[in-house]
DNA sequence: TAGTGGTCTAGACCACCTG
DNA sequence: AGGTGGTCTAGACCACTAG
């Protein structure tokens, strides 16, 4: 039951990346997509908005819409909310890299009064407290420590922890998608702690990213710092104005 | 001539920020805010989703809109897109604090491989190059270099590139609003010559931005790298499903 | 069941760009 | 003038949440 516009966004996404068109060629006008797709022009523009959204096309009022030319780069690039769910570590990587976690700590803590006020559940309730060393390709390249919150989620096998997606199985045992994520990026250098983790020198860049990620329902069910290597990730912003 | 939901989209954000409704409070739904402000569910909510793009409000399906809580912070917030236009640096931080621009170098330089390709013109046609410190309340945060398209802008003010908005004199001398802001983050560490700059030591953090600015026919006016101190900004994403 | 947001239709008119 | 995207209407039905 996935809406129109999204199979229309996703098909016309899978057009661009088999090259149907070159990069900076006119596609088709709203008015004649939305006929071969047999939808109304309002539906149609969703789909495409969102492409555009995604860096995948430019609309350019009383011209047309355009291809945009592809980005590849040799860096990884962490999610920005220009995809259309968002993945997690695992999903996000697993097709292009090897990817594998080290679990460094997993306990149930009482929430101090920061994790609570992000989880929006009372302090000192119980949540997980996770520390996971992550690896593309057998190097590890970021430390990410996650609260979650028990009431979501009762019980985390350590197999997901260790080999699995987390989210993946959230969804999968609550039923209910992910559908919100606010993140904060913040410059930092690492620690000796950090550092160690990630078996590199004190003083070399991070890349910090702080969030809250929450399902469809609107509850809150993690919490999340990510120290990545500066020298192994970027992040890409689309905006589009108006 | 601005668009009725843009409109609305303000008046309710401004009605948010006087504390019409607590945080986390229910505001009236979709059908009842048609009403009041004379426009269609449709139009509406075309608002409301920006609203809750930006940050204001989070949407729940069956239950309904809610005035999410607020963030205030220490340091400050680069765009990250959520806003309905991008500000450039001088009309973003104006009104919170006293902001000015240190001159270091403008002149006319060709266009070498990479900056011709980002601003879609070719390689070898002259383009203006600019370097500047930003301060805040006086104190260096940044450097900035600019690449901007000679085609688009042919003349460049130093009074504007040390009092002014580049971004506010470039939509009134073109009459074109700014459309487009395509941006990549990375970490990284000062090295020398900015830190000397901003007069700090070589090796603190920096977030690095780079990105291209479009006007909104399409056209790539500005390539720009900004070196910021990491102890000064953050930027702040919001993601928000399907 | 009643109320909420999510999606979609079949039109219409406007604003912008090009020949 | 003709084609393009941008906005808007007045409905309709669906999916989810609550009491």
């Amino acid at each position: 039951m996935t809406a129109r516009y999204i199979q229309i966004k996703n098909a016309i996404k899978k057009q661009i990346l088999s090259n149907t068109w070159q990069v900076g060629e006119k596609i088709p006008s709203e008015r004649e997509l939305a006929v071969t797709h047999g939808v109304t022009r309002v539906t149609l523009q969703k789909a495409m908005h969102m492409l555009e959204q995604e860096g995948f096309i430019e609309r350019i009022h009383g011209k047309g819409m355009f291809v945009t030319r592809a980005i590849e780069d040799d860096v990884f690039m962490l999610n920005d909310g220009t995809s259309d769910s968002v993945q997690g570590f695992s999903r996000e990587f697993r097709e292009q890299a090897k990817v594998s976690s080290r679990l460094v700590c997993h306990q149930l803590l009482p929430a101090d009064k920061t994790v609570a006020r992000q989880l929006e559940i009372n302090e000192g309730e119980p949540v997980h407290f996770i520390r996971r060393v992550r690896l593309i390709d057998d190097e590890p390249v970021l430390v990410e420590d996650s609260w979650i919150n028990r009431g979501v989620i009762p019980v985390i096998p350590s197999r997901i922890l260790e080999e699995g997606s987390l989210y993946e199985y959230i969804e999968h045992t609550t039923g209910k998608k992910i559908k919100f994520y606010s993140s904060v990026i913040e410059g930092d250098l690492f620690g000796e702690e950090l550092a160690a983790l990630l078996s590199i020198q004190p003083g070399r860049p991070m890349l910090k990213v702080s969030g809250v990620t929450k399902l469809e329902d609107g509850t809150a069910f993690n919490y999340s710092f990510s120290y990545n290597r500066a020298d192994k990730f970027k992040i890409k912003n689309n905006w589009v104005g108006k």
